[in-house]
RNA sequence: GGGCGAUUAGCUCAGUUGGUUCAGAGCACCUGCCUUACAAGCAGGGGGUCGCAGGUUCGACUCCUGCAUCGCCCACCA
């Protein structure tokens, strides 16, 4: 036989295995008479590159996809990109600048070609990283939310909306981004504190030398103030009914009125109301009927209605207007001040709330469906505490503002005319029909309709992405749609929660009267070891592909699950994908153990391999059901470690080593066999997890035919385990623990012979096993016995007392001191439990179960006790 | 400002409707071993008054109240 090296190497192997999977379309799903079990990627953005979140993310979903295919089900996992409409568009831009290019003077088409040339170059990079790390996507599938089936689907879905009523266009504040000059929703919006200054500014009474004091974080407004407010109830300005004040630096004249809205005790009591530049302004100024100067341009900068600072900046005109205010002499005075100012989720420049012209989608009745089914676990959420978040975010919900100032996504279907008005279509045939129906001119043509410039939000296409992978907003019969959905789960993070989740679900009841998906998943954030978020700003986040090429993919994704419960951030560190490396090389060397030995068909099976196989098919058979339980709660972390043990410490370090022949000596057929049997189950076990090396290790196990692979066979269905042998196997596993303690305590070398004697009360002690327990203690003689041993080493296991008799002296004194503090434990053990079996309410209201345990505690202790007051007399 | 969640070993976390004098796991740590599967390993071992203070109970890591610290979400106080 071949010699095999003892460091398994993955380098040849993952890539290998990879391109057999897929030339053997094993990844592959289509409709049958199978239970469907199917995932769709949170699609990532086109453009960009896999980093640690996408690693944890996809390698969970893999592992949940792996997993159902082994179980029976027809598995399929759909991939797909993103266009990401602000964040590409920003790439372009950025790109095209440094080409010495404007966006604007090459005109959108032109912008598109670029975009798209952008997108074919870069797109598909990210999907080729997930390759790497072993997804089994189907490929087949791949959509990207821009290709014309999803462009499509957008479109029809704006269009029924619209005709639903439930989308409008309309003047409204909304969160402006100046840099990249768009429209942002809310959820788009990030508020941060910041230090800051909180200037107090006089305005003078008009035709008179009083003043009255504001407070403003921003001076620069006070250019388009059109009010100053104070509240009704404040003592202090009951005189300034009816009166006007002069805004400073542009002296315009401007009424104050009185709001309650203001508190008084905020500042100086006195508020400036610039209603296009605040939302509560805004209100105000609506109820009050003030005007509105915007001042303003779209990318920030101050425009001629400010009069002032026309083309700075509105931070240099902040500066500028401070320096101004003083020397005027209306500056009184400039504080400290610490508040919050929204960013741009995207940019990261201060958003700047503007009145404009944009389309808006009714979200309150939408919502309805999408909480009940939440709060009813019709779609339930890992881990629940984001229900709370969930149905917060969905009772608050305000109108979705869907357009943006962009080019690079989905261009709204309204189609304007001369007058202004519009008609919404799916395409412009349409919007042509409709128009001249609406204005009762048949001679209109296309040249007589413009189509609105506006995209759509990012989110608005991302929202239908379980209903338009399969192309159900088009064909709602389509029978790929009737079967994989509702899909089962969503595996994603929790900053994208009310982004994407909540809208997709939203999407789903709205669209197919249907929830998307059963379950969602959500993972935690990626960290660092102290606890920064990953961030390439910071350069603290490994590139992923380096880390599969130090510590191989199975170990990467071994690494992040093991450390990755729900919801809670995970802080990563290299030294886990080590031990996933680690792991990965146990199992190697496990198998080269097996490999290497030589089966006689002439010998016997011995008793304690026997025994070996009876205890480990019973414990295999209750971690297997342990392990669907932690499945069956998304404790992936748990089943992994639960798997990570049973392989490592009963596989490898138990059974492994209990049916170890000697040195090339050869083992009975029975054994080998059975040991192979549940090395396979083992690898089929850890095959969602580690996919490659299992892969690898069993298809050397045994000759397979071309195209078979472990990824499509099938895990057995886990019996009820008999614990009987499990209990015993425990008792004896300590004892042999113990035994060898005591050798290496006492220096008694493995050459050196030892004898055990077990006094074992209540049955705690399976005598068959004993030979077990002499292989694996090296002793030469197991003997139950009720004699007195008076020079042996002594220990207990439960109520069973083992000897270990040497050739050395044993130290009577020490013996003794031991044993009187297990007694003294012991005793009041039993004394804790006294207690609770005489406690009448104990006994009346503890579960049944419970009571027995202690009972069996009791009898337990009591044997102990007497064994140990026994032994002590022994060693007088 | 409102809401939610957390606080258990050096680190990261379990601890299932209150029931052991077991408070666990993995990693890290300490000791001894290159024992022909594996030093990316083997064997053995130490380590926590479960954030603090009260309360309920026969019994509290678990339930209640208050406090402290941290995190997350939401919110137009200039």
């Amino acid at each position: 036989m071949q010699e095999i090296p003892s460091k398994y190497d993955p380098s040849q192997v993952e890539d290998k295995w990879y391109q057999y999977w897929m030339k053997h379309k094993l990844f592959r799903s289509v409709p049958d008479n199978r239970e469907p079990y199917c995932i769709v990627i949170p699609p990532p953005n086109v453009t960009g590159v896999l980093h640690m979140g996408h690693m944890l993310n996809n390698t969970i979903q893999d592992v949940l996809i792996r997993r159902a295919r082994m179980k029976g089900k027809n598995a399929c996992w759909v991939p797909g990109t993103d266009h990401a409409s602000i964040a590409t568009e920003a790439k372009v831009v950025q790109k095209l600048a440094a080409e010495g290019i404007n966006k604007f003077d090459i005109g959108r088409e032109k912008f598109l070609e670029h975009a798209w040339e952008w997108t074919h170059k870069h797109g598909g990079i990210i999907l080729e990283q997930l390759k790497k790390l072993g997804a089994s996507c189907d490929w087949e599938r791949n959509c990207f939310t821009m290709d014309p089936p999803r462009y499509e689907s957008v479109i029809k879905v704006f269009v029924d909306l619209y005709n639903r009523n439930l989308i409008y266009r309309g003047v409204r504040m909304v969160n402006w981004d100046p840099k990249a000059k768009t429209a942002l929703s809310d959820e788009e919006v990030v508020y941060t504190e910041v230090n800051s200054k909180l200037y107090y500014v006089k305005y003078f009474l008009e035709n008179s030398h009083d003043y009255i004091v504001v407070a403003t974080t921003r001076p620069e407004t006070i250019l388009g103030d059109t009010a100053v407010c104070v509240n009704p109830n404040d003592e202090r300005y009951q005189h300034l009914k009816g009166k006007n004040v002069i805004v400073p630096m542009v002296n315009r004249v401007v009424p104050v009125i009185f709001d309650e809205y203001v508190d008084p005790s905020f500042g100086t009591g006195a508020l400036k109301i610039t209603p296009a530049h605040d939302l509560a302004d805004y209100e105000l100024g609506l109820k009050h009927n003030l005007p509105v100067i915007d001042i303003l341009n779209n990318d920030g900068t101050l425009n001629e209605k400010a009069q002032l600072f026309v083309g700075e900046d509105r931070f240099v005109a902040r500066e500028l207007s401070h320096k101004k205010l003083e020397e005027l002499g209306l500056l009184v005075k400039v504080e400290d001040y610490t508040n919050k100012v929204g960013l741009s989720e995207r940019t990261h420049v201060p958003i700047e709330p503007r009145l404009s012209l944009q389309w808006f989608l009714k979200m309150k009745e939408l919502a309805r469906p999408a909480l009940e089914n939440v709060l009813n676990g019709n779609i339930k959420l890992y881990p629940s505490k984001f229900v709370n978040t969930y149905r917060h975010w969905m009772e608050n919900v305000k109108d979705w503002c869907i357009s943006r100032q962009l080019w690079w996504g989905h261009r709204i279907p309204a189609y304007y005319l001369a007058d202004g008005s519009f008609v919404v279509a799916e395409n412009e045939y349409q919007a042509l029909e409709k128009a001249r129906q609406k204005t009762g001119n048949p001679h209109l043509t296309l040249s007589d309709l413009r189509q609105d410039e506006d995209v759509l939000d990012t989110w608005f296409s991302s929202w239908l992405w379980p209903i338009s992978v399969f192309d159900g907003i088009r064909y709602p019969e389509n029978p790929e749609i009737k079967y994989y959905y509702p899909t089962n789960d969503l595996v994603t993070a929790p900053d994208i929660l009310f982004f994407w989740v909540a809208r997709m679900i939203i999407a789903g009841y709205a669209f197919t009267g249907e929830k998307p998906f059963r379950n969602v998943y959500l993972t935690g954030l990626i960290r660092d070891k102290q606890r920064r978020k990953m961030s390439k700003s910071l350069g603290n986040s490994p590139e992923p592909l380096d880390l599969i090429a130090k510590y191989s993919a199975d170990g990467v994704r071994v690494g992040l699950l093991l450390c990755s419960p729900a919801g809670n951030d995970i802080l990563f560190d290299e030294s886990l994908t080590e031990q996933g490396r680690n792991f990965g090389n146990k199992i190697w060397n496990a198998f080269r153990l097996v490999r290497s030995w030589k089966i006689d068909e002439h010998i016997e099976q011995p008793a304690y391999t026997q025994l070996a196989v009876e205890w480990f098919d019973e414990l295999l058979n209750k971690t297997m059901a342990e392990i669907d339980e932690h499945f069956e709660n998304f404790r992936i972390s748990d089943a992994l470690m639960t798997l990570y043990k049973l392989f490592w410490d009963e596989f490898s370090s138990w059974y492994l080593e209990i049916i170890k022949p000697a040195y090339q000596q050869p083992i009975d057929r029975n054994t080998y066999q059975k040991t192979v049997e549940y090395f396979e189950i083992l690898l089929k076990l850890l095959h969602p997890f580690m996919p490659f090396i299992t892969e690898e290790l069993w298809q050397l196990m045994d000759k397979r035919q071309e195209g078979q692979s472990i990824m499509i066979e099938q895990l057995p269905q886990p019996r009820i385990a008999k614990t009987k042998i499990i209990e015993d196997f425990e008792i004896v596993k300590e004892a042999i623990t113990q035994v060898r303690a005591i050798r290496k305590e006492k220096n008694i070398g493995t050459k050196e012979p030892i004898k055990i004697y077990i006094k074992s009360a209540n049955n705690t002690y399976n005598p068959s096993l004993g030979v077990i327990l002499a292989k694996m203690t090296l002793a030469d003689k197991i003997e139950l016995t009720e004699t007195k041993i008076s020079n042996a080493f002594s220990f207990m296991v439960r109520a069973a007392e083992f000897f270990v008799e040497t050739e050395q002296k044993i130290d009577l004194e020490e013996e003794r001191q031991k044993i009187l503090d297990e007694l003294n434990y012991t005793r009041g053990f039993l004394e804790s439990v006294m207690k609770k079996l005489s406690n009448e309410r104990f006994v009346a209201n503890a579960p049944a179960q419970v009571v027995e345990l202690e009972h069996k505690k009791r009898k337990d202790a009591e044997a102990k006790i007497l064994a140990l007051e026994a032994r002590l007399k022994e060693l007088q």
